[in-house]
DNA sequence: GGGGAGATGTGAATAATATCACATACTTAG
DNA sequence: CTAAGTATGTGATATTATTCACATCTCCCC
């Protein structure tokens, strides 16, 4: 599927394309040009068509891209037609808050695993039936629940300990969300969420103008 | 503060900076090289300097920068030394959660509003004290408690009406955890905080490599 | 079935970003 | 006071990413 040096930056407007196609498609549109996408995903027309252009010809030329075919074709390039098992460490505010929420469902990301360090909290069941596990035993339940990647919603203090344990398991991918920068080997793909961050860019751009 | 046409990458990666130099003048680290910093953070030493250059000299030749004053330099950048009031909007799992997590208030963040659509929840107050009020009220309070950053952490339906209504009450910076591409006039900052991209991303990795 | 309208796919041009490499300046030791 | 050792700041270079512009293909209508 890959057969290029990809731009990371292409993978990610990938999915914000597809997530905007999935958009359409429930809105009944079933064809759309690049220069519509474009407008609605805040891009250029090219960039689009080249983002594609990486992976195969997916348009009509003169007609544009049939939406249930791109979404698809998509999914077929970011490896997503299948599923995907996540771990959550960290059932504090955010952690629980994240597991609750819909979205990952949606898009084909399942917990299969959940972990605190906290005593009081293991043992406990989730809304969605999982019961938590004790972070001491995290290596051998994400491998006996094949999971792929482990969502890091600890203290910054415990991230980077949590980090290890979870390569130790054999996970290759991590999403943290503590504000801190773990270390990880080159195996593993590490992707940061950190809105504190995020809150600094809007302070600037207020402060200095666009 | 600003000189010149600054990469958006660069403002970002002086937050990452910032978090990092404010880790280690937790563990009394006074002076630190580009070098080691870069390792840190994952980035190019060059890199570092670079980001700086644009802003002015703020190490010392043959030393390093001295860390504590680092800091504060980058906050001047960024715009940080100063309080920002934000308003939540949306206080449903993420909402909530958010709303309790301490990285804001760490950073400078302060909670001065938050509105939910829901009346069964309007009226209540939260852990820090504030009371939810109607987003019918939004443009009103908005005003009234100086908001400066709108957190939208409403379903994906609501998300554009909710940003309409941010923008009508003045705001110009929004930070959006719906996962859909709200459309603002320019005087607007928008930034995206969308876990499942960042999973798409780490999907791609494991499936076709690094 | 031929011609016009419209939208893709892509090589070339441009722009933006990151890295290198070294001159410069500061510190320390002798 | 001088020389050696370091680490910054920055012009030059390399790399990467975006946009343009147009040839190519498809559809539709006459």
């Amino acid at each position: 599927m890959k057969f290029a040096k990809i731009p990371m930056a292409t993978i990610v407007r990938l999915s914000i394309y597809m997530r905007t196609l999935q958009e359409l498609l429930e809105e009944d549109v079933e064809v759309i040009s690049s220069e519509r996408l474009a407008k609605q995903c805040g891009v250029n027309p090219a960039q689009i068509r080249k983002d594609l252009a990486y992976f195969g010809e997916f348009g009509v030329r003169g007609v544009g891209y049939r939406i249930n075919d791109l979404v698809n074709q998509i999914k077929d390039i970011l490896g997503l037609n299948r599923p995907w098992n996540l771990a959550m460490v960290g059932l504090g505010n955010l952690g629980s808050a994240l597991i609750r929420h819909g979205n990952f469902i949606k898009h084909g990301y399942v917990f299969t695993a959940a972990f605190d360090a906290d005593v009081q909290k293991v043992g406990k069941r989730l809304p969605n039936g999982l019961i938590i596990n004790h972070v001491n035993e995290l290596e051998d339940v994400v491998k006996e629940r094949e999971v792929h990647v482990g969502i890091i919603a600890t203290p910054a203090n415990d991230a980077q300990s949590v980090a290890n344990q979870l390569v130790l398991a054999g996970i290759n991918g991590i999403l943290n969300f503590a504000p801190i920068q773990i270390q990880v080997p080159d195996c593993c793909h590490v992707e940061n969420v950190d809105f504190t961050i995020k809150l600094d860019s809007i302070a600037y751009h207020l402060s200095f103008g666009s």
